[in-house]
DNA sequence: TAGATTGTTAATCGATTAACAATC
DNA sequence: TAGATTGTTAATCGATTAACAATC
């Protein structure tokens, strides 16, 4: 058990909690380094560091229980402290993210979505309303909200970015194509599909 | 102009790229990398190597030509050239990103949807049509495919994605949060969210 | 005991940053 | 000429991989 643990590994953790989770629980009450590698296609040694980090050791020739890594990484990532989150602008993307029930498995829960568009006021996308930007503040006084996701147009993301920080909330999510700027206590994580892409266009360019 | 430049570099690019563009057109004919690394919240040093990848060069106390910037951008990173992708799943997520104007920006189409819930056949999205699974493999011939999306549950991630490569595709956008295996020649790129999602919260976490 | 597997230390690899010379 | 800016070389930083000792 380590406490300083590169992003790097912090990024595959999510990997090994939820392959490991798939894994039908009846078959092997224990796993090694190197089968958890096979199956993900990571070197073994890279593995073992890794849960290294979150674990009390494995066993040698026996390997990781496979129930207390699940438990381990769990409580490493913080997936049972609820994250509760608003997602800001509930276009298409928006709706489909609120639908979107693999987040669950990792402690978030998108309790609402805000929308400036009075169409949108009283759905209920997957038992979760979508309510007028005007009511944003007091929504996330009242509901303890740690998270905003925000899904509007490149152009709204810095205004509505600095309303979220403003009033309180501590993480963003930003999936709309504009860097935003927030203050260091704030952490940001952009999503940009449109950049993803690229690459992988460009990767596809160079084997041809 | 270099010829081996790191992945890090190319996933770069496209954010410079879609920042250039995103210049009012009359303002300024050329750019330093000082300013456009204050823009991004990168190092000015970061940027010169960066855009060294891809141009000529810039001026000594001018900087760059943002027309030629965009120009050599969009060449090195093929934006012209159309990628045609099909998409495997048509549900919220496989539909929000059908209806995603952003992709264009960057060359890639997505021609069509595939699925198998005859409830979605014959819908429109964006003007691109849902198909039958059935009639992938002919589709795919006919119209030049290049690309697959998957936006399908993870259990049938693997078998769709075997398919795919089967049929002549060169590249997988792997949006199910399933590890997928495919062969050398075809690249394979794995946006999964939950984990990215995992990331923020524990970066959250560790800020309180 | 032999063999599989863990975990650590050292070596390698790659990317970022710092320092500085070149140039308009 | 002075100053801003580029671009390169060297130094630093960090992550991955290789080698190997420890252990069940």
């Amino acid at each position: 058990m380590k406490t300083d643990v590169s992003v790097s590994t912090i990024k595959r953790l999510p990997i090994y909690l939820h392959y490991l989770r798939s894994l039908p629980k009846e078959e092997h009450a224990t796993i090694s380094a190197t089968q958890i590698a096979s199956a993900l296609s990571f070197g073994d040694v890279q593995v073992r560091k890794d849960l290294a980090s979150v674990s009390d050791g494995g066993k040698p020739k026996v390997g990781y229980e496979v129930k207390d890594l699940i438990a381990r990484l769990e409580s490493y990532l913080g997936v049972n402290e609820e994250n509760n989150a608003v997602l800001i602008g509930a276009g298409r993307l928006g709706q489909a993210l609120m639908h979107y029930r693999g987040f669950a498995e990792f402690g978030l829960e998108i309790l609402a979505g805000f929308d400036n568009n009075p169409k949108l006021f009283g759905m209920q996308i997957g038992s979760k309303p979508i309510l007028p930007f005007s009511e944003l503040e007091a929504y996330i006084a009242a509901h303890g909200v740690v998270m905003g996701i925000l899904t509007v147009p490149a152009h709204q993301a810095q205004t509505v970015a600095d309303t979220l920080v403003k009033l309180g909330v501590r993480a963003i999510w930003n999936f709309s194509p504009a860097h935003i700027v927030v203050p260091d206590t704030v952490v940001v994580k952009n999503e940009n599909l449109a950049a993803s892409l690229a690459v992988l266009s460009k990767q596809l360019q160079q084997k041809k």
